[in-house]
DNA sequence: GTCTGGTATGTTATAACATAACATATTGGA
DNA sequence: TCCAATATGTTATGTTATAACATACCAGAC
């Protein structure tokens, strides 16, 4: 299981590893770009291109236009460093990196976290299934929105949250 | 196997089965709702909200405001006669009518058609992975663009195309 | 050195998707 | 008839995303 908020040893880990791939591949991973990925990473929950917007604009005390923050997603989207939540328009750093492609996405409804797993088996299914009416596969999109572990328990032990 | 863009006897069935089913249960099938049923039965491929909006406003002469067309769409959407494909942000018929639930889609990138299939094995996959990490699951979008069979064919055999 | 072509970013404007808030109409039962 | 619920109309605005063009930057050719 992985996490998209991390410590903070996780998110320089999985920085440098963005950035090790980049050099191994001779991708520019600029300032900006940079700053967008720390900023994704960072988060507690997926951010809305919107809230990078507004994150960058306040960092330069001056309003960033949207393309500019849309391009860096982009670049960091094409390249498989962050995968873009189709159910929610937001953008989450990716816990596979280098796997060139993405798992499912388990997403809170209650808190906003999303989790990302693998899973061989699920691909398998989508694969077979799709071949079956000789579809060609070039991008899945898997998202099931409900309630983290720990939300579930929250929600079903009201008792816990104070009174007053 | 089954088709988002029907024949038109197909859409003559589908459209009567969804009549049965609000009938069966006191649902209101207005004439409102019934005409955005029928708009989004009769398209080749899933219908974005602005071009519900737009048929409409076609069709009355005059220009129907967004809330019109997105309150028919929740309706539609809420009872499972409709899908809302999250990739694409568009409007495709249930061809599951009665299960409360949606298979997956798959997206043809070139021609635009979705076709929704059931699979077992997958809702069994993805209920499985959920569990795992004690997750509850609400709603699941799977979603797969990709080339169709025939657009697949098509592309493979560019010497189809015409020559002047 | 400077020319040039590619890549990245800045800037302005607008397109595309969606909902809040409130008014009006319709319907079916008390 | 009156009421309450449901559905639709209307106005305004919020949210997400891209088109089009200008500028900056950098590496290699000449
Ligand atoms: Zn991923
Ligand atoms: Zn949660
Ligand atoms: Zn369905
Ligand atoms: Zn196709």
């Amino acid at each position: 299981m992985t996490r998209t908020a991390k410590t903070s040893g996780d998110h320089r880990d999985w920085v440098k590893k963005v950035e090790d791939i980049c050099e191994a591949n001779a991708l520019q991973l600029t300032p900006l770009r940079r700053q967008v990925l720390e900023l994704i990473s960072r988060a507690k929950a997926p951010l809305g291109a919107y809230a990078v917007i507004d994150q960058l604009s306040q960092s330069r005390a001056k309003s960033v236009a949207p393309p500019t923050a849309y391009r860096a997603l982009d670049f960091l989207v094409d390249h498989g460093f962050v995968v873009k939540i189709a159910s929610t328009n937001a953008y989450a750093p990716c816990d596979h990196l280098g796997h060139h492609h993405h798992g499912m996405l388990l997403i809170c409804n209650r808190c906003g976290r999303a989790d990302e797993i693998e899973n061989p088996k699920l691909d398998a299914v989508l694969a077979e299934t799709a071949a079956r009416i000789g579809f060609r596969p070039q991008r899945q999109v898997v998202e099931i929105e409900g309630l983290c572990g720990a939300c579930g328990e929250a929600v079903a032990a009201p008792q816990a949250l104070p009174n007053g």
